[in-house]
DNA sequence: TTGGATCCATTTTTGGATCCCA
DNA sequence: TGGGATCCAAAAATGGATCCAA
């Protein structure tokens, strides 16, 4: 009897589910869904994540919108050491790289899905095992005035790269908040693109991804210094 | 052990393989193919066609070029009744809604496809059971003046109504060699296209086809006209 | 540390077409 | 009769991410 909700029809509703899953084991969680807790996520990656969208009554799928289609609210697991930094970088969007530099900022997918996201902390370190690793806190989220204006200045500079047919010589090293790196079976993958005259070319498929660094500071902002005022 | 040919070389290659099939029956392809005949082709819809294609060593998978890519040949099973007539429309690709209208006929995937073609006549009689009908003889076909001029004017006709994002106006009545039909799982399916303002909207999927008609002329024009001179 | 590489499940798309009722 | 509806297999794309060598 796996605990499948319908989607939560309110913010209010999301929280309070959310909330009550602070403290419980993945073992736990694992258990009222009737799935088995790998033992190491290396061929399970986005088994949390998945995990948690049953858990939610997230409806989405793998649609192009926000994984709580009425609340327009996304939901991101992100794994943390013991310390509470991230420990990795989160997964925003793939890149449509043929219109995205005619895409505008507030169009964007990226502005679509990191308008509003519900946090999910995780214990990710991976001398934890996966069967013993705790929810943490719940965070509903949304980027303030400087955290949209890093956003912004990024996708402006990243999308700028790529409209130009320079998406091959972007390496992750750009971009304060977001970074752009490869999102594919592997290094192999192609897709269509364009290249510096404008000519389509097959090139490898990237995605916007958030600094851990960028999530770190979201977690200071809502858990470390609100309690040191 | 079936029988997986390489792609071939040549289209003199290509063709002695096909002209080495006709007159076997189904059943005796799909003997060295390691496939069982389906008993309708209700549920098996493309069994024909792939079971000559990997026979035939074609290369090209679901990409979006010829199935002999080498060559740049396109293959087509041609199904026809007791008197030599197609007995269906022909499905050439998928209309990309968004851009069509922008492509020239000469870059058009309409025009890739059917630039050069192996026809495979196959009987098509419904009342003759699957594994006994017979493949006929191989055409190697280019369309000549009269019939590039057929399929560009219909071309010019229908994705200009596209471009005007007239799309749901266009029924199977239109085009004289070929028309634009649905192409999609059932009624429902939904894929991006433009209104009439040009702004995004879910349309239902549609191909192009030849008509029977077109397909029979070309049989009369490449067995039957010759012998009556 | 972290940028580049990779992994799984599921859905969508593509290419192969034929079915069937008004 | 043929235009609209539908069917399957396989490949590609998407959404979920973590791994790991330098």
């Amino acid at each position: 009897m796996p605990i499948r909700p319908e989607p939560p029809e309110s913010e209010a509703e999301l929280w309070s589910r959310a909330r009550a899953l602070a403290g419980l084991s993945l073992a736990q969680l694992a258990k009222d869904d009737d799935s088995n807790v790998p033992e190491k996520l290396l061929h399970a990656k986005g088994w949390v994540g998945q995990l948690l969208e049953r858990r939610l009554g997230a409806s989405a799928g793998s649609k192009d919108e926000p994984d709580f289609q009425l609340l327009g609210i996304e939901l991101k697991t992100l794994p943390v050491d013991r310390v509470g930094r991230p420990c990795e970088s989160t997964f925003v969007c793939t890149i449509p790289l043929l219109d995205v530099a005619v895409t505008e900022w507030s169009q964007s997918r990226v502005w679509r899905k990191l308008g509003r996201v519900l946090w999910i902390i995780v214990e990710g370190s991976r001398d934890i095992p996966v069967a013993e690793r705790r929810i943490g806190e719940p965070l509903l989220w949304s980027p303030d005035a400087d955290e949209t204006a890093l956003l912004k200045g990024d996708w402006d500079e990243l999308t700028g790269i790529i409209g130009r047919g320079d998406v091959e010589s972007i390496t992750g090293h750009l971009g304060q908040a977001m970074q752009v790196r490869p999102k594919a079976r592997d290094s192999h993958a192609r897709r269509r693109g364009l290249d510096e005259d404008g000519v389509l070319v097959e090139r490898l498929p990237r995605g916007f991804y958030l600094r851990a660094s960028f999530t770190g500071r979201i977690l200071e902002r809502a858990f470390v210094l609100p309690r040191a005022r």
